[in-house]
DNA sequence: TGTACATCAGTGAACGCGCGTTCACTGATGTAC
DNA sequence: TGTACATCAGTGAACGCGCGTTCACTGATGTAC
């Protein structure tokens, strides 16, 4: 057995997080192949020895990014309650992350792309998008879960919201303007919320 | 003069709406200029009479459905407060839409798509979020022009994340759910305030 | 320890195809007489 | 009113190009002896 499994591996995590950079900034049909194994270091031909095809290695770098999405909650302390919701609110929206796009979050990066691909590739979407409410769901402690999951919900869309409309508008002021808001209405849904329970 | 001015405006219009159907199904770049041209009736040479370029179309396209937009406003009665800033975002998320791709709004169908394109086609998106933004501001008459500017911009980046959403995710349910909770939100904004301002 | 070998990750030329754009043309039209 | 004409919207073949995918290959590696 030449080659270790784990080099394998590690080609195939290489190759996804390549193209998690490159769709992020291009998008999926505007990145080919070649330049997604050049980014990674490697020659087209490879790629086949990986995966399928182009649409297999959508559903894996979405499935990447939510993995390590958990990994990171999971090296957190407990929840803490509507404070740290609003805390992953504000991490989610900071304003860096505007010129960060290879580090942002695929449900703002790509929404229009998966929504054009198959199902496997919108479920996996999905499934980013039901990892991110579930943080907010968790911490929103001082809530009936029903209650708790509405609001996760909703942080949820206004943090994708006014981070896919920040992006996308020309303006900076004003796409500063809409995460501010974006921020404080995140923040009177986490302290009404707490009051309505006291 | 053959052929009367108001004929070459009607088929470039033609080319414009049979390319914002064609854009709201597929995207900017998986849709080409023989389709548009095709679904207009027309053949793909006769694209470079009425436009420069593909690029030039995005443009067309965003003013386009800007402009529908304006005129549907200015045909209703004058803004009449909250309860018809609710009704806007209530029309914007009904579930039809996410069953009539074509019709939707293109901060829902294509905001990938433009923020890799130019500034040009950028502004043009900044100008219907400005439109729709504008729709709630008009309507939050019971509050100080800053905290009416900063509700609407919340309402827009509301509306727009749950449908970028609903539009997204694979489950049905799911997407109905996101919908709710994003109206519910909607609600609470615009009666919040209400009582706030009395 | 040293060597011959089988494996298979990685290579790069080649495939058929559809793209955006160009360009020489055609033919329906409104105007001038 | 009837006709000859100039205009230009619309046509469709052609261009160079990059795409996703295939495939015969090469050569670095771990294993067996």
């Amino acid at each position: 057995m030449p080659y270790s499994p784990a080099h394998k591996r590690q080609t195939r995590l290489n190759i996804v997080r390549s193209a998690r950079r490159l769709f992020n900034r291009h998008g999926f049909t505007e990145v080919s192949i070649d330049q997604i194994m050049a980014e990674a270091g490697l020659t087209r031909g490879g790629f086949y020895n990986h995966f399928a095809n182009k649409e297999e290695l959508y559903i894996e770098v979405m499935e990447d990014y939510a993995e390590e999405r958990r990994e990171a909650v999971a090296g957190q302390p407990a929840p803490c309650g509507t404070g740290t919701a609003l805390e992953i609110a504000r991490a989610y929206m900071a304003g860096e992350l505007l010129d960060d796009i290879e580090s942002q979050c695929p449900l703002v990066t790509v929404p229009s792309d998966v929504s054009r691909t198959t199902p496997a590739v919108r479920a996996a979407y999905q499934r980013v998008f039901e990892a991110l409410a579930g943080m907010f769901q968790a911490n929103l402690t001082d809530l009936p879960p029903d209650a708790a999951r509405r609001e996760a919900l909703n942080l949820g869309a206004t943090c994708v919201g006014a981070m896919v409309l920040a992006r996308t508008v020309e303006d900076r002021a004003l796409a500063d303007e809409i995460r501010e808001a974006a921020l404080a209405q995140a923040e009177a849904i986490t302290a009404g919320k707490a009051e309505m329970a006291a």
